[in-house]
DNA sequence: ATGAAAGCGCTAACAT
DNA sequence: ATGTTAGCGCTTTCAT
């Protein structure tokens, strides 16, 4: 076993390696980071000294001389929500393709600690930067801000008077997708359960429902539309309300994520309220969960893999220039699916 | 708006502060770290200077030059398991009150990527490691490397032929529990659906399992331990693997983990098998949709708050001393927690 | 109290 | 093809 000694961690140093081989440093850096014109002869002298000696790159040490550190930065709202998870699982694929690595960070849904993290990543060094801004305008200065020194995507949700690259769905396209499978259903009158308008997905889901809504002629009510956070205590309490009011829950109840339709479909199965009998529910995202639930979500699943490389791309297109390049918007189209919280059948 | 310019991205480094300020870059930087003597004069001006300019640290430089980088490194098997998640976020609650920042790394089950990311973590120098090995055996190796060269503690579970610290619960006495809770119900037979034995996690709740339904004389056949992954795929894998056989299911199936244990009730339904009535199902984790199965799962809570707190405790120590020190190994008395998926009433 | 200067480990001109 | 050397941005003796 090695002992610890020195500052530094008892770490070999390129010197070290040096000595060893005989030779300069600057000819071990050539053979051990694969750039530059070096013997046959020497390399193998090298890699033999390093190997005995148990080398290992300092990254740090080479990040300041290069100013890159190979290393993106990944800021999410929260690290315990699902479709997160599930996303920067993506983007560590995609990122592992190009032999980047992922610091990630959680912003505990306080842009106060996002913009904390946002600095520190800059201070890091990190090549680029990940964000899905937790409020859909505090966020705002902090990733102007990091956006300004650093290449920077937003992906997923977008905050408001920022001027960067984004990558997302196309919520509206899904809700109009949500709405009239719902419709076909047989609903004529709606909910919706989201956060409140803190943030883009939300507000653009509840601008997709209403204008699809409104479309079709369904009626929703004022009382039906209710605010609160990305939880599933919050879609339990949404039910609550809602089989409370007087006549009792319309039709649909459309969620503006999967798991405020997880806590939907339990509070109404304690409800007595069947799903899809009495009321369907629709979620969004398609976490893993998603088909758990009792019954089974519809809901509308996030092609994250896409999302991710596309972020990836413009990350590494954005590192590329010298100079800022326009921005780009890229809404995907996402696809629905159909399980057992919806009544299925379409007009054919 | 800022413009991007050379190498560095265009940042303000302290020469540039002590330039404005009229002063050398010691006393820049004697008031920016806080270190060292400075009037009160001076203070104002380089902070003025700062301010003015924008400026923020370069961590990468401070970093090589202090060896410290206040950061921690965390590798998890899997991110998309929510038991990692809300012990990650237990961890940066932790490190928060100490100023620390987290760097996490997915090890996608794999311990080569484990391994990747172990010595990548080492190479940007932070200051210490958590990791929950992704197996029982082959992430030994890395594990251990890697702890020689710096503070590095186990958490939950912990791989063989490894010197190091460790926290993590009790699973025997936590089985223990879970058995006797099951035997108080009525079980007179008991089935386990864990992982493949690559994990200390799974192996020491079999072995918990198995010594209990020993003790009180429950009947466990060969073919009622069904070792495959921690997933909802698995445990719904296990309950066609029960159903199938002859005599059917036995009175309980103990899981290993909540995902298992919700692809069991799931699997139990679509087999239209009661619990807890014909089979009474328990997890382990207690994560967030341990609840919401159908039926609320009786599970394991895993004290995560205490294990990451013990955790970065160990971690603090190590790094403070020269020598390393004796291990600790923590094991922490997990809490059943008694919901729907079980025949609650023990014997009083 | 302040400044000059060395150096953390590495890489890239620039020599040879 | 290989070596010499000058820094990347910061902190910290050591002088003053």
């Amino acid at each position: 076993m090695q002992q610890r000694r020195g500052g530094n961690g008892g770490r070999v140093t390129i010197s070290e390696v040096a000595e060893r081989a005989g030779v300069s440093t600057a000819t071990v850096s050539r053979v051990l980071s694969g750039r530059g014109q070096v013997s046959a002869e020497m390399r193998r002298r090298v890699q033999h000294a390093a190997d005995a000696l148990g080398y290992q790159v300092n990254s740090i040490a080479r990040a300041l001389r290069n100013s890159r550190t190979d290393t993106v930065g990944m800021v999410v709202p929260s690290i315990t929500n699902p479709f997160f998870t599930s996303l920067v699982e993506s983007v560590e694929h995609a990122l592992g393709r190009d032999g980047k690595e992922l610091f990630l960070c959680d912003a505990q849904s306080d842009p106060r600690v996002e913009a904390r993290r946002l600095a520190s990543l800059a201070a890091r060094n990190v090549d680029g930067i990940i964000v899905s801004p937790s409020h859909g305008t505090e966020s705002g200065p902090a990733v102007q801000e990091t956006a300004d020194r650093l290449p920077l995507v937003q992906l997923d949700r977008f905050v408001g008077g920022t001027d960067t690259d984004w990558v997302g769905v196309d919520d509206i396209a899904a809700m109009r997708q949500v709405i009239d499978h719902l419709h076909a259903g047989g609903a004529r009158s709606a909910a919706f359960a989201g956060s409140r308008l803190t943030n883009s997905s939300s507000e653009q889901r509840l601008e997709g429902f209403r204008r699809r809504a409104a479309d079709l002629g369904m009626a929703v009510r004022d009382e039906w539309i209710l605010l609160g956070d990305y939880s599933v205590e919050w879609g339990e309490a949404a039910v609550a309300a809602l089989a409370a009011a007087p006549g009792g829950p319309p039709d649909a109840i459309v969620c503006a994520d999967d798991l405020i339709a997880l806590g939907v479909t339990r509070a109404c199965r304690a409800h007595r309220i069947d799903v899809p009998g009495r009321v369907q529910v629709t979620g969004f995202d398609n976490i893993e969960f998603a088909r758990l639930g009792e019954p089974a979500l519809t809901t509308v699943d996030q092609p994250r893999d896409r999302i991710a490389a596309e972020a990836v791309r413009l990350l590494a297109a954005a590192a590329g220039d010298a100079a800022p390049g326009p921005r780009a918007h890229i809404a995907l189209v996402p696809r629905l699916v159909v399980r057992d919280s919806t009544r299925a059948g379409g007009p054919e």
